[in-house]
DNA sequence: TTAAATTAGTAACAAATGTTACCAATTCAG
DNA sequence: CTGAATTGGTAACATTTGTTACTAATTTAA
């Protein structure tokens, strides 16, 4: 399926083959469909409900703000995520003592299991993705995202 | 903001930080939103319009099967495409006439207007994120990326 | 202080997306 | 041939996601 016949009244035919931004959402796609599968449907968390998960045993504790800017989930995305996870009982939410609009998030026994159960199913499969790389490959690609990682950021949200 | 004080009940914290997919899916969102702030709100079209009216330049005339084959989007996904580009009259929807249950697609002179005005605008931004890296840098992440995308496929589906 | 402005979080609505089931056309198997 | 199975495409419904606007709490500044 490559760009054979393009249509004869353009003269210059974007290749979306080679176009960056598609390769990279294709690669995306494959790489999060493929680590999901070992807990969306397994264990019924969202992408999000699992970010969220992820990001409480860092920190142990956080408020919804706080997760919002580490996952880099909008709040109202993070809010439905905790509602999933309470109404799971994974997580806790209690207000905060000192500023009682801000909550206090943790995960429960059942959430930190369930995390502890998850954790090496899906750092096992990122290994097996990343498999197909050398060490030297993985280093390097890294680097390179990371590069462009914050370049990208710096073009979306100048300071 | 780090992997400080992680819940004192786990041993072993994963840092989501460093796990690919994470970092892969905060990077894809950046470059995509980046991309679509070129089309997006300026020409009311959505990110799959966008795909079909490339994937439509570059080959001419297609069924929606095949646009769906090359996009990787679903064909639901491509059939709602479809329906936004012909009402605002980008694409033009015929029946096939060796098989009457395929359509055959086309850009309309407006659609190929629009996609011609749209297509330096894109790719100038792809290469203003791309100058973060030098040319062997792109072309080794190029090489890094093509091998991870296969190596996923295959895993998601495995032949 | 105290009233205006800001903030964290969510409810309620709107829009987009996924899912199921269907129709019409085609192919396949006997 | 002919009826069962498959295919391309979409309508109609269910679920998810985005958006707006609100509440309660806090901060700011006069």
């Amino acid at each position: 399926m490559s760009t054979n016949n393009p249509d004869p009244r353009l003269n210059n035919v974007m290749d979306l083959n080679t176009f960056f931004p598609f390769r990279l959402s294709i690669l995306e796609k494959r790489v999060s469909e493929s680590i999901a599968q070992h807990y969306a449907n397994r264990f019924n968390l969202t992408r999000y409900e699992w970010r969220v998960m992820a990001t409480l045993a860092m920190h142990h504790t956080m408020s919804a703000k706080q997760v919002a800017n580490f996952t880099r989930l909008d709040k109202m995305q993070v809010s439905r995520a905790i509602s999933g996870l309470k109404s799971a009982e994974l997580i806790n939410q209690n207000k905060s003592e000192q500023d009682k609009r801000t909550s206090v998030l943790t995960l429960t026994e059942q959430g930190l299991a369930l995390y502890n159960q998850i954790v090496p199913l899906v750092m096992a499969q990122e290994e097996k993705i990343l498999q197909a790389l050398s060490e030297e490959e993985q280093q390097t690609l890294h680097k390179l995202m990371q590069t462009l990682s914050s370049h990208a950021e710096s073009l979306i949200n100048p300071e």
